[in-house]
DNA sequence: TATGAATGAGCTTTCATTCAT
DNA sequence: GATGAATGAAAGCTCATTCAT
């Protein structure tokens, strides 16, 4: 009465489920510019032509893996500090290093998809609410630092968008550039005290007091 | 007898580098990742299969447009404050500018090649001192800063390297989070004040003095 | 307890004759050629494989369909004058206006199937003696014009099959053509007063009397 | 300096030429609309993707090729009379032969192609003047029968134009009807005396004298 | 050395058919 | 019997690379 199960799929899991998740896996393994039907059908020990019955094409299948992905990713780290809640220098490293591990995994799965319009359009549409790929640290991270400024532990006339944008850049800037010269993301190390340095910098500036 | 010469190549250049440069106004165009031989061998009016006899493949060719890239845009920017040159403001925003302008540039066409090897390897392969696709600005940011420390116009406490790499963090934050939303290069767009409000945090950070 | 019925069937229909009903309507539609299991199915809405319970494969299911096509539009036209019955003229403009209607409406169901061996021949086997795709309608004319022979109204030494030929083969002629110049069905027109020609030609020839 | 030459294409010939002849050939023996670009491949045995250095695409490739089916067809056949020229019958029956012979070759590769707009539709854009894909046989039928009526041996009051409809579409029903029951081209015979009777029953019509 | 056609592996997608449920 | 997902063999087409000329 209920049509067959492909041998490969656990009983727990629809096949979608399952072809996003092996999709996912070798997102996360190689990126996802390069991948093939092909390799996603084997990666899931499943018929080739599996994906049609569930998807439209191959984009919405990598645009729903990529989104997977970053839920995975984020699921996996400590949530992040909310306005106003605990003090303001572990907050920020907080955010520093949610950032850190969120782009390193992150980064090398997106980038090669830039200048490939359908996936990122396919991505961008799958839910209108949550299509900031970063799960928008940004804005989270200035609506943190806005809280703080209003409890008068940042200045006044500090900017927090501006600092906001240089965190969060900090953190695409330990991963892009190695990435960018070739190095494999396995390869790429956190340099030690980066988030403590960051954070320092961010709170007291260059300027001697 | 000299050999001869493709008509489409000006006397004034060789071959090789009539390719190059061919190959770069694609990757400015639309960046390196779904360029083909054929379309390169096309812009530069040239039969297909002349690259082979100057580059070991398309990859090598890539890397050196890549490259010729980089220089062309690096080249038509105001160079960048030496060390000890200038005061610290004006410095901070030439390599804010700088970073903005270069990582437009760069970024759409680089992040493409991102977990694919070939290319990015090809073109660390090239010169092995050299090999920073963004010209090593977060280096020499720091060389700038650590000057200004040393002049005793950065706090002794300070830390320049970490302030740099949120610098030129910034940068890159401002252009790779739109194409990873798939918004097109030209649609990217700085908004006003964004060095000024990017060197005022950085030098006099958020906690209140 | 009878067996299940397929929610879509109406009762007082089997589940094959739904089937042949629903591929029917598509092969008038856009003919028989490019239909595929899954069409046909979504029109009976009925699941995709239970067709193979009552057909052997998609080709006897067509074949049916098809017959079952020319069965309902010859059902659609006044019935031909039976040989011995009414007069010669009006006799035979029955023939020519019932030929241009059916082949109407059965050469684009039929045309894409030609040099496709598997249908055709399914269909040639269905049932010996009605395998005729027209319904026989040359020699149902020939039969007539035979008859009126008899009865001296159509010359001792005229030739009824040759001039049944003709008059059904004048049929096909107004069809196929434009078919086959990529014509839509729909656009083709049958010139004014086509039938009164043809049967004034086949009657009284070219030659002067 | 010249490029490389296919193993299989003769000195005497180009690419495109050849692969339209492979094509031809494959479109004789089995018609134009189950051929695969393999299949072409294969017969002119020559790479798979060649045929797309030379033509947009498969159905622009298929498109010439039945043009130069027709051509060859009709080539071989013996030259049809002119208006004007020799005597009625002897020309009228010439059209006739002329017919059956196009037909039979003709047809069976144009049929699968109906209702499948592309081919089509490409075949009339190659060149509009000669789209008539059975080379307008009614046509020039009309024209030597007008000729004749104009020299008085086909009476004044007389149909050029449907006695041209019958007699072509008297060729067309010795081939389709055949086609249309899944007979094999090659076992489809014209009964003897054939063109004759057509022929007579044109010129003299069926009402007694 | 330059040419540009030839090569063929590889891509995404379709679809008749099977079969566990 | 009915279901409808799973299967996997094609299909049309692209493109880096080779190589006779």
């Amino acid at each position: 009465m209920s049509p067959r199960k492909a041998a490969a799929v656990p009983d727990s899991e629809s096949l979608p489920a399952h072809l996003v998740a092996a999709a996912e896996r070798l997102i996360a393994r190689q990126g996802a510019a390069g991948l093939t039907v092909r390799a996603i059908a084997k990666e899931a020990r499943v018929a080739d032509g599996v994906l049609y019955n569930h998807f439209a094409d191959k984009e919405e299948l990598i645009a729903r893996a990529l989104r997977a992905h970053v839920r995975t990713v984020r699921g996996g780290l400590p949530p992040l500090p909310r306005p106003g809640e605990g003090d303001l220098e572990t907050g920020l490293r907080a955010y520093v290093e949610h950032g850190v591990a969120l782009h390193l995994a992150i980064l090398p799965a997106f980038a090669g998809l830039v200048a490939r319009p359908g996936v990122l359009a396919r991505l961008a549409g799958l839910d209108e609410d949550d299509h900031q790929d970063d799960g928008g640290l940004r804005v989270r991270l200035t609506d943190f630092l806005r809280a703080e400024q209003a409890a008068g532990r940042v200045a006044a006339d500090a900017d927090p968008e501006a600092a906001a944008t240089m965190v969060v850049g900090a953190c695409h800037e330990l991963v892009l550039p190695p990435l960018l010269s070739g190095v494999p993301v396995e390869e790429i190390r956190v340099p030690p005290g980066f988030a403590g340095r960051v954070v320092a910098t961010c709170l007291h500036g260059l300027v001697p007091r």
